[in-house]
DNA sequence: TGACGCGGTGACATGGTGTCACTAGAGTGT
DNA sequence: ACACTCTAGTGACACCATGTCACCGCGTCA
Protein backbone atom coordinates (compact mmCIF):
# COMPACT_ATOMS: atom_id res chain seq x y z
CA UNK A 1 0.00 0.00 0.00
CA UNK A 2 1.15 3.59 1.13
CA UNK A 3 4.35 3.50 3.10
CA UNK A 4 6.36 0.38 1.95
CA UNK A 5 10.10 1.59 0.36
CA UNK A 6 11.87 -0.77 2.42
CA UNK A 7 14.29 0.53 4.29
CA UNK A 8 12.93 3.98 5.35
CA UNK A 9 10.85 4.29 8.62
CA UNK A 10 7.07 4.01 7.59
CA UNK A 11 5.43 6.80 8.33
CA UNK A 12 2.40 6.20 10.54
CA UNK A 13 -0.25 8.60 9.18
CA UNK A 14 -2.98 8.35 11.95
CA UNK A 15 -6.40 9.94 11.98
CA UNK A 16 -7.22 11.85 8.82
CA UNK A 17 -5.49 14.76 9.44
CA UNK A 18 -8.20 17.13 10.88
CA UNK A 19 -7.94 20.91 11.50
CA UNK A 20 -4.96 20.99 13.72
CA UNK A 21 -4.02 23.61 16.08
CA UNK A 22 -0.85 24.20 17.63
CA UNK A 23 -1.43 21.39 20.33
CA UNK A 24 -1.95 18.98 18.13
CA UNK A 25 0.60 19.86 15.60
CA UNK A 26 3.50 19.52 19.17
CA UNK A 27 2.27 15.88 20.24
CA UNK A 28 1.93 14.78 16.48
CA UNK A 29 5.92 16.31 16.51
CA UNK A 30 6.90 14.42 20.40
CA UNK A 31 4.97 11.29 18.52
CA UNK A 32 7.38 11.57 15.64
CA UNK A 33 10.42 11.91 17.52
CA UNK A 34 9.84 8.86 18.97
CA UNK A 35 8.95 7.14 15.76
CA UNK A 36 12.03 8.58 14.46
CA UNK A 37 14.10 7.44 17.71
CA UNK A 38 13.04 3.92 17.92
CA UNK A 39 13.54 3.11 14.57
CA UNK A 40 17.39 3.16 14.72
CA UNK A 41 17.91 3.16 18.70
CA UNK A 42 15.98 1.34 21.52
CA UNK A 43 13.41 1.72 23.75
CA UNK A 44 15.88 1.81 27.13
CA UNK A 45 17.78 4.54 25.29
CA UNK A 46 14.78 7.09 24.84
CA UNK A 47 14.06 9.51 27.37
CA UNK A 48 11.64 12.44 28.15
CA UNK A 49 15.41 14.57 27.44
CA UNK A 50 16.28 12.99 24.38
CA UNK A 51 12.99 13.26 22.55
CA UNK A 52 12.15 16.85 23.44
CA UNK A 53 15.47 17.56 22.00
CA UNK A 54 14.32 16.52 18.82
CA UNK A 55 11.67 19.27 18.55
CA UNK A 56 11.97 23.01 19.37
CA UNK A 57 10.19 22.55 22.73
CA UNK A 58 11.94 22.74 25.95
CA UNK A 59 11.41 19.19 27.65
CA UNK A 60 8.69 20.44 30.48
CA UNK A 61 5.91 20.46 27.29
CA UNK A 62 6.26 17.55 26.94
CA UNK A 63 4.05 16.94 30.07
CA UNK A 64 1.24 18.64 28.41
CA UNK A 65 0.68 15.83 26.26
CA UNK A 66 1.63 12.83 28.13
CA UNK A 67 2.01 11.66 31.36
CA UNK A 68 5.35 9.82 31.02
CA UNK A 69 7.40 8.20 28.54
CA UNK A 70 5.27 4.98 28.21
CA UNK A 71 2.06 7.55 27.67
CA UNK A 72 4.29 7.37 24.12
CA UNK A 73 4.26 4.20 23.89
CA UNK A 74 0.71 3.05 24.92
CA UNK A 75 -0.21 5.79 21.95
CA UNK A 76 2.48 4.23 19.76
CA UNK A 77 0.92 1.17 20.21
CA UNK A 78 -2.29 2.13 19.73
CA UNK A 79 -1.51 2.73 16.13
CA UNK A 80 0.59 -0.06 15.39
CA UNK A 81 -2.60 -1.87 16.32
CA UNK A 82 -4.72 -0.05 13.76
CA UNK A 83 -1.90 -1.38 11.65
CA UNK A 84 -2.16 -4.76 12.45
CA UNK A 85 -5.78 -5.18 12.48
CA UNK A 86 -6.28 -4.16 9.12
CA UNK A 87 -4.04 -6.23 7.74
CA UNK A 88 -4.16 -9.44 9.40
CA UNK A 89 -7.58 -10.88 8.76
CA UNK A 90 -8.20 -12.88 5.89
CA UNK A 91 -8.51 -16.10 7.30
CA UNK A 92 -9.95 -15.54 10.23
CA UNK A 93 -13.11 -13.98 8.25
CA UNK A 94 -13.33 -14.95 5.06
CA UNK A 95 -14.69 -17.88 3.27
CA UNK A 96 -12.77 -20.13 1.03
CA UNK A 97 -9.92 -22.37 1.13
CA UNK A 98 -8.32 -22.33 4.93
CA UNK A 99 -5.59 -23.16 4.24
CA UNK A 100 -4.63 -20.93 1.47
CA UNK A 101 -6.49 -17.96 3.55
CA UNK A 102 -4.27 -19.15 6.27
CA UNK A 103 -1.25 -18.42 4.03
CA UNK A 104 -1.88 -14.92 2.83
CA UNK A 105 -3.33 -13.62 6.52
CA UNK A 106 0.38 -14.68 7.53
CA UNK A 107 2.34 -13.39 4.56
CA UNK A 108 0.19 -10.44 5.09
CA UNK A 109 1.00 -10.04 8.68
CA UNK A 110 4.78 -11.34 8.61
CA UNK A 111 4.65 -7.79 6.26
CA UNK A 112 3.03 -5.69 8.92
CA UNK A 113 5.96 -7.23 11.39
CA UNK A 114 8.74 -6.81 9.23
CA UNK A 115 7.65 -3.22 8.16
CA UNK A 116 6.99 -2.09 11.89
CA UNK A 117 9.74 -4.48 13.78
CA UNK A 118 12.00 -1.84 15.41
CA UNK A 119 8.21 -0.54 16.85
CA UNK A 120 7.29 -4.05 17.62
CA UNK A 121 10.50 -4.12 20.19
CA UNK A 122 10.06 -1.06 21.21
CA UNK A 123 6.58 -1.71 22.93
CA UNK A 124 7.38 -5.02 24.09
CA UNK A 125 10.44 -3.96 25.69
CA UNK A 126 8.01 -0.87 27.04
CA UNK A 127 5.97 -3.37 28.09
CA UNK A 128 8.35 -5.18 30.26
CA UNK A 129 9.07 -1.57 32.29
CA UNK A 130 5.51 -0.37 32.68
CA UNK A 131 2.22 -2.02 33.87
CA UNK A 132 -0.52 -0.18 31.93
CA UNK A 133 1.46 -0.96 28.77
CA UNK A 134 2.03 -4.36 29.10
CA UNK A 135 -1.60 -4.76 30.51
CA UNK A 136 -2.25 -3.10 26.83
CA UNK A 137 -0.17 -5.24 25.07
CA UNK A 138 -1.05 -8.35 26.68
CA UNK A 139 -4.94 -7.71 25.85
CA UNK A 140 -4.14 -7.05 22.00
CA UNK A 141 -2.01 -9.99 22.18
CA UNK A 142 -5.01 -11.73 23.62
CA UNK A 143 -8.03 -10.38 21.07
CA UNK A 144 -5.41 -12.49 18.62
CA UNK A 145 -5.60 -15.30 20.60
CA UNK A 146 -9.73 -15.15 21.01
CA UNK A 147 -9.74 -14.68 17.75
CA UNK A 148 -7.75 -17.40 16.34
CA UNK A 149 -8.67 -19.75 18.88
CA UNK A 150 -12.30 -19.05 17.46
CA UNK A 151 -11.21 -19.80 13.64
CA UNK A 152 -9.70 -23.13 15.32
CA UNK A 153 -12.76 -24.10 16.93
CA UNK A 154 -15.06 -23.41 13.89
CA UNK A 155 -12.64 -25.77 11.86
CA UNK A 156 -12.90 -28.94 14.00
CA UNK A 157 -16.47 -28.32 13.94
CA UNK A 158 -16.23 -28.45 9.88
CA UNK A 159 -13.72 -31.87 10.33
CA UNK A 160 -10.89 -29.52 9.15
CA UNK A 161 -9.18 -29.61 12.27
CA UNK A 162 -8.65 -32.18 14.49
CA UNK A 163 -9.73 -32.02 17.59
CA UNK A 164 -8.06 -30.70 20.83
CA UNK A 165 -8.09 -27.70 23.00
CA UNK A 166 -8.09 -24.79 20.77
CA UNK A 167 -6.86 -21.88 23.39
CA UNK A 168 -3.61 -22.68 24.21
CA UNK A 169 -2.52 -23.78 20.60
CA UNK A 170 -4.28 -20.27 19.42
CA UNK A 171 -1.88 -18.70 21.76
CA UNK A 172 1.30 -20.49 20.45
CA UNK A 173 0.54 -19.77 17.43
CA UNK A 174 0.20 -16.27 18.36
CA UNK A 175 3.80 -16.01 20.50
CA UNK A 176 5.35 -17.47 17.16
CA UNK A 177 4.59 -14.68 15.08
CA UNK A 178 5.12 -11.96 17.59
CA UNK A 179 8.48 -13.80 18.90
CA UNK A 180 9.58 -13.99 15.24
CA UNK A 181 8.83 -10.44 14.44
CA UNK A 182 10.75 -8.87 17.14
CA UNK A 183 13.48 -11.84 16.78
CA UNK A 184 13.98 -10.88 13.22
CA UNK A 185 13.04 -7.65 12.44
CA UNK A 186 13.75 -6.01 16.29
CA UNK A 187 16.76 -4.47 15.19
CA UNK A 188 18.08 -2.91 12.13
CA UNK A 189 19.58 -4.41 9.48
CA UNK A 190 16.40 -6.86 9.84
CA UNK A 191 16.29 -10.18 8.54
CA UNK A 192 14.83 -10.92 5.39
CA UNK A 193 10.96 -11.64 5.49
CA UNK A 194 10.54 -14.57 3.30
CA UNK A 195 12.00 -16.98 5.77
CA UNK A 196 10.24 -15.99 7.94
CA UNK A 197 7.04 -15.92 6.10
CA UNK A 198 8.23 -19.99 4.93
CA UNK A 199 8.23 -20.78 8.90
CA UNK A 200 5.83 -19.31 9.87
CA UNK A 201 3.80 -20.91 7.84
CA UNK A 202 4.67 -23.76 8.60
CA UNK A 203 4.28 -24.33 11.89
CA UNK A 204 0.63 -22.73 11.56
CA UNK A 205 -0.58 -25.11 8.80
CA UNK A 206 0.92 -28.32 9.87
CA UNK A 207 -0.40 -27.83 13.16
CA UNK A 208 -3.61 -27.09 12.10
CA UNK A 209 -4.46 -28.42 8.47
CA UNK A 210 -1.15 -30.77 8.73
CA UNK A 211 1.90 -30.94 7.13
CA UNK A 212 0.88 -32.18 3.80
CA UNK A 213 -0.50 -28.73 3.19
CA UNK A 214 2.59 -26.84 4.75
CA UNK A 215 4.70 -26.92 1.61
CA UNK A 216 2.10 -25.87 -1.07
CA UNK A 217 1.36 -22.52 -0.81
CA UNK A 218 -2.06 -23.24 -3.07
CA UNK A 219 -3.69 -25.97 -1.27
CA UNK A 220 -7.11 -27.81 -2.36
CA UNK A 221 -7.86 -28.11 1.52
CA UNK A 222 -11.49 -27.51 0.51
CA UNK A 223 -12.68 -26.72 -2.99
CA UNK A 224 -14.55 -23.57 -3.37
CA UNK B 1 14.26 -32.67 41.41
CA UNK B 2 14.82 -31.49 44.73
CA UNK B 3 12.78 -28.75 44.68
CA UNK B 4 9.61 -28.78 43.75
CA UNK B 5 6.67 -28.73 46.34
CA UNK B 6 4.29 -26.58 44.15
CA UNK B 7 3.35 -22.97 45.21
CA UNK B 8 6.72 -22.33 46.88
CA UNK B 9 9.37 -20.47 45.90
CA UNK B 10 11.95 -22.84 44.55
CA UNK B 11 15.60 -22.39 45.61
CA UNK B 12 18.49 -22.53 43.58
CA UNK B 13 21.00 -23.89 45.12
CA UNK B 14 24.09 -23.15 43.61
CA UNK B 15 27.82 -24.21 43.57
CA UNK B 16 28.21 -26.65 45.92
CA UNK B 17 28.21 -24.44 49.34
CA UNK B 18 32.34 -24.56 49.88
CA UNK B 19 33.89 -22.39 52.41
CA UNK B 20 32.55 -19.03 52.15
CA UNK B 21 34.04 -15.71 53.47
CA UNK B 22 31.89 -12.85 54.75
CA UNK B 23 32.02 -11.90 50.73
CA UNK B 24 30.50 -14.67 49.67
CA UNK B 25 27.77 -14.89 52.38
CA UNK B 26 26.53 -11.37 51.59
CA UNK B 27 26.75 -12.11 47.58
CA UNK B 28 24.60 -14.88 48.18
CA UNK B 29 22.44 -13.09 50.49
CA UNK B 30 21.87 -9.89 47.74
CA UNK B 31 20.98 -12.29 44.96
CA UNK B 32 18.90 -14.64 47.21
CA UNK B 33 17.03 -11.64 47.85
CA UNK B 34 16.52 -10.95 44.77
CA UNK B 35 15.08 -13.96 44.01
CA UNK B 36 12.72 -13.66 46.62
CA UNK B 37 11.66 -10.15 45.33
CA UNK B 38 10.96 -11.78 42.41
CA UNK B 39 9.05 -13.96 42.64
CA UNK B 40 6.16 -12.25 43.95
CA UNK B 41 6.88 -8.91 41.78
CA UNK B 42 7.91 -7.51 38.47
CA UNK B 43 11.43 -6.93 37.72
CA UNK B 44 10.69 -3.45 37.03
CA UNK B 45 10.12 -2.97 40.85
CA UNK B 46 13.14 -4.19 41.65
CA UNK B 47 15.80 -1.44 42.97
CA UNK B 48 19.30 -1.51 44.30
CA UNK B 49 17.21 0.08 47.25
CA UNK B 50 14.77 -2.52 47.75
CA UNK B 51 16.92 -5.27 47.53
CA UNK B 52 19.23 -3.81 50.02
CA UNK B 53 16.62 -3.06 52.34
CA UNK B 54 15.71 -7.01 52.46
CA UNK B 55 19.11 -7.79 54.01
CA UNK B 56 21.10 -6.31 57.51
CA UNK B 57 23.96 -4.39 54.71
CA UNK B 58 23.38 -0.91 53.57
CA UNK B 59 22.72 0.29 50.38
CA UNK B 60 26.12 0.81 48.60
CA UNK B 61 27.29 -2.39 50.14
CA UNK B 62 25.89 -3.38 46.90
CA UNK B 63 28.30 -2.22 44.60
CA UNK B 64 30.36 -4.14 46.31
CA UNK B 65 29.31 -7.44 44.62
CA UNK B 66 27.38 -6.14 41.76
CA UNK B 67 28.12 -3.55 39.33
CA UNK B 68 24.59 -2.61 39.11
CA UNK B 69 20.78 -4.42 39.18
CA UNK B 70 21.79 -5.67 35.56
CA UNK B 71 24.45 -8.07 36.88
CA UNK B 72 22.42 -9.32 39.25
CA UNK B 73 20.24 -10.32 36.17
CA UNK B 74 23.01 -11.45 34.46
CA UNK B 75 23.78 -13.77 37.46
CA UNK B 76 20.50 -14.76 37.87
CA UNK B 77 20.42 -15.92 34.01
CA UNK B 78 23.56 -18.35 34.29
CA UNK B 79 21.55 -19.83 37.20
CA UNK B 80 18.33 -20.27 35.26
CA UNK B 81 20.66 -21.44 32.24
CA UNK B 82 21.92 -23.70 34.65
CA UNK B 83 18.79 -25.38 35.51
CA UNK B 84 17.33 -24.95 31.93
CA UNK B 85 20.16 -26.81 30.11
CA UNK B 86 20.50 -29.78 32.94
CA UNK B 87 16.93 -30.89 32.10
CA UNK B 88 16.22 -30.32 28.39
CA UNK B 89 18.26 -32.60 26.49
CA UNK B 90 16.95 -35.94 25.40
CA UNK B 91 15.52 -35.41 22.27
CA UNK B 92 18.36 -33.52 21.44
CA UNK B 93 21.23 -36.08 22.56
CA UNK B 94 19.61 -39.58 22.85
CA UNK B 95 18.79 -42.19 20.56
CA UNK B 96 15.49 -44.03 20.20
CA UNK B 97 11.96 -42.87 19.16
CA UNK B 98 12.04 -39.35 18.22
CA UNK B 99 8.58 -38.45 19.24
CA UNK B 100 8.52 -40.11 21.98
CA UNK B 101 12.05 -38.54 22.87
CA UNK B 102 10.76 -35.36 21.98
CA UNK B 103 7.48 -35.58 24.20
CA UNK B 104 9.81 -36.08 27.27
CA UNK B 105 11.91 -33.30 26.80
CA UNK B 106 8.70 -31.00 26.19
CA UNK B 107 7.50 -31.77 28.77
CA UNK B 108 10.78 -31.96 31.19
CA UNK B 109 11.26 -28.59 29.92
CA UNK B 110 7.48 -27.31 30.65
CA UNK B 111 8.35 -28.15 34.25
CA UNK B 112 11.56 -26.04 34.43
CA UNK B 113 9.32 -23.27 32.61
CA UNK B 114 6.58 -24.02 35.46
CA UNK B 115 9.22 -24.22 38.44
CA UNK B 116 11.06 -20.59 37.27
CA UNK B 117 7.93 -18.75 35.39
CA UNK B 118 8.25 -15.81 37.55
CA UNK B 119 12.58 -15.40 37.10
CA UNK B 120 12.43 -16.49 33.42
CA UNK B 121 9.72 -13.75 32.91
CA UNK B 122 12.09 -10.90 34.83
CA UNK B 123 15.29 -12.21 32.80
CA UNK B 124 13.25 -11.40 29.56
CA UNK B 125 12.59 -8.04 31.20
CA UNK B 126 15.52 -7.10 32.25
CA UNK B 127 16.68 -7.62 28.55
CA UNK B 128 14.67 -5.42 27.25
CA UNK B 129 16.79 -2.54 29.97
CA UNK B 130 19.67 -4.04 29.32
CA UNK B 131 22.10 -4.25 26.47
CA UNK B 132 24.48 -6.94 28.27
CA UNK B 133 21.57 -9.04 29.65
CA UNK B 134 19.75 -8.77 26.21
CA UNK B 135 22.85 -10.46 24.50
CA UNK B 136 23.11 -12.74 26.96
CA UNK B 137 19.41 -13.61 27.20
CA UNK B 138 19.71 -14.00 23.11
CA UNK B 139 22.95 -16.02 23.13
CA UNK B 140 21.47 -18.50 25.12
CA UNK B 141 18.61 -18.60 23.20
CA UNK B 142 20.52 -18.81 19.98
CA UNK B 143 22.18 -21.71 21.39
CA UNK B 144 18.81 -23.66 21.69
CA UNK B 145 18.07 -22.54 18.33
CA UNK B 146 21.48 -24.22 16.77
CA UNK B 147 20.57 -27.13 18.89
CA UNK B 148 17.41 -28.01 17.73
CA UNK B 149 18.68 -26.52 13.96
CA UNK B 150 20.95 -29.25 14.28
CA UNK B 151 18.78 -32.04 15.05
CA UNK B 152 16.40 -31.31 12.85
CA UNK B 153 18.91 -31.48 9.97
CA UNK B 154 19.99 -34.83 11.23
CA UNK B 155 16.30 -35.97 11.29
CA UNK B 156 15.74 -34.71 7.74
CA UNK B 157 18.77 -36.56 6.35
CA UNK B 158 17.18 -39.86 7.67
CA UNK B 159 14.01 -38.84 6.22
CA UNK B 160 11.93 -38.35 9.09
CA UNK B 161 11.25 -34.67 8.56
CA UNK B 162 10.47 -33.14 5.57
CA UNK B 163 12.97 -31.47 3.85
CA UNK B 164 13.10 -27.33 4.63
CA UNK B 165 15.16 -25.10 5.79
CA UNK B 166 15.73 -25.63 9.29
CA UNK B 167 17.26 -22.46 10.92
CA UNK B 168 14.28 -20.15 10.88
CA UNK B 169 11.51 -23.42 11.93
CA UNK B 170 13.91 -23.70 14.99
CA UNK B 171 13.80 -20.42 15.95
CA UNK B 172 9.83 -20.40 15.68
CA UNK B 173 9.62 -23.51 17.93
CA UNK B 174 11.86 -22.44 20.25
CA UNK B 175 10.02 -19.03 20.86
CA UNK B 176 6.76 -20.61 21.39
CA UNK B 177 7.98 -22.22 24.09
CA UNK B 178 9.96 -19.06 26.00
CA UNK B 179 6.90 -16.88 25.16
CA UNK B 180 4.43 -19.75 26.65
CA UNK B 181 6.34 -19.80 30.07
CA UNK B 182 6.56 -16.06 29.89
CA UNK B 183 2.85 -15.77 29.50
CA UNK B 184 1.43 -18.85 31.27
CA UNK B 185 4.25 -19.20 33.73
CA UNK B 186 5.53 -15.33 34.86
CA UNK B 187 3.28 -13.94 37.14
CA UNK B 188 1.81 -15.85 40.11
CA UNK B 189 -1.05 -17.68 39.92
CA UNK B 190 0.41 -19.59 37.44
CA UNK B 191 -1.54 -21.58 35.10
CA UNK B 192 -2.03 -25.23 34.72
CA UNK B 193 1.35 -26.44 33.11
CA UNK B 194 -0.63 -29.43 31.64
CA UNK B 195 -2.53 -27.24 28.96
CA UNK B 196 0.87 -25.77 27.92
CA UNK B 197 2.32 -28.88 27.67
CA UNK B 198 -0.52 -30.11 25.44
CA UNK B 199 -0.41 -27.25 22.77
CA UNK B 200 3.54 -26.88 23.10
CA UNK B 201 4.57 -31.13 22.16
CA UNK B 202 1.36 -30.55 19.64
CA UNK B 203 3.24 -27.33 17.62
CA UNK B 204 6.06 -29.32 17.86
CA UNK B 205 5.37 -32.65 16.59
CA UNK B 206 3.02 -31.36 14.15
CA UNK B 207 5.50 -29.17 11.98
CA UNK B 208 8.30 -31.78 12.80
CA UNK B 209 6.41 -35.16 12.50
CA UNK B 210 3.72 -34.66 11.45
CA UNK B 211 0.57 -34.70 13.00
CA UNK B 212 -0.83 -38.21 13.10
CA UNK B 213 1.59 -38.24 15.98
CA UNK B 214 0.03 -35.48 17.96
CA UNK B 215 -2.10 -37.10 19.70
CA UNK B 216 -0.76 -40.40 21.17
CA UNK B 217 2.43 -40.04 24.03
CA UNK B 218 3.44 -43.03 22.94
CA UNK B 219 4.88 -43.09 19.00
CA UNK B 220 5.93 -45.60 16.92
CA UNK B 221 7.20 -43.92 14.10
CA UNK B 222 11.01 -45.62 14.87
CA UNK B 223 10.86 -48.99 16.00
CA UNK B 224 13.49 -49.53 18.66
C1' DT C 1 -9.50 47.30 26.27
C1' DG C 2 -9.36 43.83 29.34
C1' DA C 3 -10.09 39.06 30.73
C1' DC C 4 -9.29 34.50 29.59
C1' DG C 5 -7.18 30.38 28.02
C1' DC C 6 -3.58 27.94 25.96
C1' DG C 7 1.06 26.61 24.71
C1' DG C 8 5.23 26.86 26.75
C1' DT C 9 9.02 27.71 30.28
C1' DG C 10 12.43 27.86 34.27
C1' DA C 11 13.11 26.63 38.88
C1' DC C 12 12.63 23.24 42.07
C1' DA C 13 11.94 18.93 44.81
C1' DT C 14 12.34 14.03 44.49
C1' DG C 15 14.39 9.62 44.11
C1' DG C 16 17.43 6.20 42.40
C1' DT C 17 22.25 5.74 41.07
C1' DG C 18 27.12 5.11 41.49
C1' DT C 19 31.55 6.78 43.55
C1' DC C 20 34.84 7.84 46.99
C1' DA C 21 37.23 8.56 51.02
C1' DC C 22 36.98 6.54 55.10
C1' DT C 23 36.52 3.18 59.20
C1' DA C 24 36.24 -0.82 62.13
C1' DG C 25 37.93 -5.06 62.84
C1' DA C 26 40.00 -9.42 61.88
C1' DG C 27 44.16 -11.66 60.57
C1' DT C 28 49.30 -11.77 60.14
C1' DG C 29 54.08 -11.22 60.96
C1' DT C 30 57.64 -9.84 64.19
C1' DA D 1 52.15 -6.38 72.28
C1' DC D 2 52.48 -3.66 68.14
C1' DA D 3 52.09 -2.24 63.55
C1' DC D 4 50.63 -3.44 59.03
C1' DT D 5 47.29 -4.89 55.78
C1' DC D 6 43.31 -6.47 53.82
C1' DT D 7 38.40 -6.62 53.71
C1' DA D 8 33.49 -5.72 54.45
C1' DG D 9 30.88 -2.04 54.97
C1' DT D 10 29.44 2.95 55.44
C1' DG D 11 27.97 8.02 54.98
C1' DA D 12 28.28 11.90 52.25
C1' DC D 13 28.12 13.49 47.84
C1' DA D 14 27.42 14.51 42.90
C1' DC D 15 24.64 13.20 39.10
C1' DC D 16 20.73 12.66 36.33
C1' DA D 17 16.03 11.86 34.79
C1' DT D 18 11.69 12.86 36.43
C1' DG D 19 7.47 15.35 37.31
C1' DT D 20 5.28 19.52 39.30
C1' DC D 21 4.20 24.26 39.80
C1' DA D 22 3.91 29.01 39.45
C1' DC D 23 4.36 31.98 35.96
C1' DC D 24 4.53 34.19 31.28
C1' DG D 25 3.45 35.79 26.50
C1' DC D 26 0.17 35.99 23.22
C1' DG D 27 -3.87 35.41 20.48
C1' DT D 28 -8.97 35.35 20.93
C1' DC D 29 -13.11 37.10 22.06
C1' DA D 30 -16.53 39.65 24.65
Amino acid sequence: MSPSRSNKRPVIQPEPIARIGTAERTRAEILDAAFEFLWSRPFRDMTVNVLMAMIPQGRTAFYKYFDDIHGVMAEMLKRLEAEILEGASAWLSDDGDPVALLYKSLAAEVQIGYRYGPFIKAVSDAAGTNAEVEDEWNWLLDRFDDAVSERIAADQELGLIEAFDPGPVATALNRVDAAMYIRQFGHRPRSRPQPVVDAITRVWISTLYGQRWATSRRSTLVRE
